[in-house]
Formats: structure tokens, C-alpha cells, sequence
DNA sequence: TTTTGCCCAG
């Protein structure tokens, strides 16, 4: 399962259904039959787990509630939580399974994927009204609703609910998603404050924190962020992944700020990544491309900006665009291609 | 032994 063997998974359970006509301690039990669907489900395959289901009832082994959560899980992934939802209501209701959290909170998310923030409130509102008790993950979820529906402030709020629930833990994730309530609309302010209240608790930024605060760079435009960003990742010798060099080093790209953005990629090639050279040709050719061809420069003004202009090229030569040190006419083509 | 949330982008 852990392969994502499904093929071998399913043969497997076969084996053993008919081993147990002479060992019936091999009899396939519930634990087996959700195995199997969890791995239909991780492959996408709704109606195969759906069969399973069907073939572990007739084999006369209950379906679990972990069983149903599985199943939950799987058809909010293909954005049918109309059929989530139905087995809730209907197929564990006639089974006599009662939800639990991770029922609701999966469907919360469900709710999150489809952009339907007034159905994960809704179901919110259902599950504490059954007596279950939200956890960190049904707040983080709910505030995920919110997030991504453009809505820091009410994230803030089910985050502020969060922190005086006597239940709950505020944790990272949570303080995280806070983060990328903010950064979503490029409110750096904000996301900053946040950032520095968590650091305040002893909660550590991490690759998520970052990869935010990256895109919430992005989004707002402002390239003197990305290099503070820059800066600090370089030195707390932080853990970030190629997202994040990429959003940083797209800011500065975008920015003109092509000594900073040629560090950045430097990093990610050290990190084994391919820095993807055709987006930043198409942007320097869109952006840059008319820089340093100014005619009326005064000779002091040439002067200040010969270290930029030395970026630049260097910037060219990397990216494989005619420089300084060879040809200097070149044009982009309607398919992107330069000559 | 099987199930849920935190960056990217579709």
C-alpha cells in the first residue's frame, strides 16, 4: 500500500480470501478490506473502493468508521463532497456508525477544496452541535476556509477562538496557516507581526512559514521584502525548499535586482534544482530589455549604475542571452524563442 | 495494522 502497489494490493487481499477456505485465520478482516480501499483511494479510484466496500459487506465484515473516513476522504479529493456527505448521512447512519472528528474534518476540507467557506462553517457548527469536539485540526481547517476565500480576519478570529479553547493546542501548522491568511493578499504587515508573535512563543518558522511569506511577497511586489526574506534565510542557515528560492528569486528578477536573484539561483543549483532559465528569459526580455539604452544619461548617472549594469550581464550570461561579450542585437521571437 | 490540517499551482 505504501508503494502505491494497487495491483498487488488487491491480489493480495484475493489470496487471502481463499486461503481462508482451508485457514480461516487468513480471513481478510476490517483493517484488510480499508487497507485496500485507502490504497483505491490514494489512486484515485472511487469506484473500485466503492466495490470494496460492497464486496467486504457481502463477505459479512462491517465496515469500520475508518473505513467511511477513508472513503470521505477520498471523494472530497475528487470534489464530490455531495457523495461525501451521502455517506455520512445515509450509508454510516443505516450502519449505525457515529462520525468522529476526522469525519467532520475531512469534510471541512472538502468543503475548503470546492471554495465552499459557508458549508465548512456549516459543518463546523454540525459537528460541535453533535457533542464532538473540534481539535487543532478542525480549527486550522476552518481557518483554511477562510484563507483561501481571501478572509484573514475571520482566519484571525477561529485562530483567536483556537488559542482559548482549554482543548486545543495552538501549533505551528495553525500558526502558519494565520500566516498565509495574510500573505495570500500580499498584507506583508500583517503576516510579519504574526511571524514575530510566534517566534515570541517559541514556535520556529519553517518551510511553510517561508513559502508564504514568499508568496505574500510576490503578490504585494515589493522586492526590498524578498531581500530582507533573502538575507534572513541565509543567515539562520534555514531549511527552505526550491518554492521558496523561486518566489524570491522571480521578486528580484521582476525587480531588477539581478546580483541578489543570481545568488539565489546559485543556491538552488545547489540544491540539485533546475532554475527553470526559460521563465527569466521571458521576463527579462519583457521587463528588461530596454534598460541601459538611454541616450541622454549624464556621464555620473552612466557612472552609478555601471555595478547594475555589470549584474545584468551577468545575469544574461547565465541565463544563455547574447551579453555583453558576444553579440549584442537579438530579438524575441512569437514563440517565445530569441534569435 | 487502516483516517484529518500548515508554502507552491493546477
Amino acid at each position: 500500500m505504501n508503494a502505491g502497489r494497487v495491483d498487488n494490493v488487491v491480489a493480495m487481499m484475493r489470496a487471502m480470501r481463499r486461503e481462508a477456505e482451508t485457514a480461516p485465520a487468513s480471513r481478510p478482516d476490517h483493517v484488510t478490506y480499508t487497507t485496500v480501499i485507502s490504497t483505491l483511494v490514494a489512486a484515485g479510484d472511487m469506484e473500485r473502493a466503492r466495490a470494496v466496500l460492497e464486496e467486504m459487506g457481502r463477505a459479512g465484515v462491517p465496515a469500520s468508521r475508518v473505513t467511511y473516513n477513508v472513503l470521505i476522504k477520498g471523494y472530497c479529493q475528487q470534489l464530490q463532497v455531495g457523495k461525501a456527505r451521502e455517506l455520512l448521512a445515509v450509508d454510516m447512519a443505516e450502519a449505525g456508525i457515529e462520525p468522529d472528528v476526522v469525519t467532520y474534518n475531512t469534510l471541512i476540507d472538502g468543503c475548503v477544496l470546492t471554495d465552499d467557506s459557508a458549508g465548512a462553517v456549516a459543518l463546523f457548527n454540525e459537528m460541535r452541535g453533535r457533542g464532538i469536539a473540534p481539535s487543532a485540526v478542525s480549527y486550522t481547517t476552518l481557518m483554511k476556509a477562510f484563507a483561501s476565500s481571501g478572509q484573514p480576519k475571520l482566519a484571525h478570529k477561529v485562530f483567536d477562538e483556537m488559542e482559548k479553547d482549554p482543548r486545543v493546542a495552538v501549533d505551528r501548522a495553525a500558526w502558519n496557516m494565520l500566516v498565509e491568511a495574510y500573505c495570500r493578499l500580499g498584507l506583508l504587515e500583517a503576516a510579519k507581526k504574526v511571524v514575530e508573535r510566534m517566534k515570541a512563543r517559541g514556535v520556529q518558522p519553517d518551510v511553510a512559514t517561508y513559502g508564504s511569506l514568499a508568496k505574500g511577497i510576490a503578490v504585494a511586489r515589493r522586492p526590498g521584502e524578498a531581500l530582507l526574506l533573502w538575507e534572513e534565510i541565509k543567515k539562520e542557515e534555514m531549511e527552505v525548499d526550491g518554492e521558496v528560492l523561486e518566489a524570491l528569486a522571480d521578486v528580484c528578477v521582476r525587480a531588477a535586482l539581478f546580483r541578489k536573484a543570481l545568488e539565489i539561483v546559485a543556491r538552488m543549483e545547489e540544491m540539485g534544482m533546475e532554475a527553470n532559465k526559460g521563465k527569466y528569459k521571458r521576463m527579462y526580455v519583457e521587463l528588461h530589455s530596454r534598460m541601459f539604452t538611454s541616450r541622454h544619461a549624464s556621464q555620473a548617472r552612466q557612472d552609478r549604475r555601471r555595478e547594475r549594469k555589470r549584474a545584468a550581464e551577468a545575469f544574461k550570461f547565465w541565463l544563455g542571452l547574447p551579453n555583453s561579450y558576444y553579440a549584442t542585437d537579438w530579438r524575441l521571437q512569437d514563440d517565445g524563442n530569441l534569435t
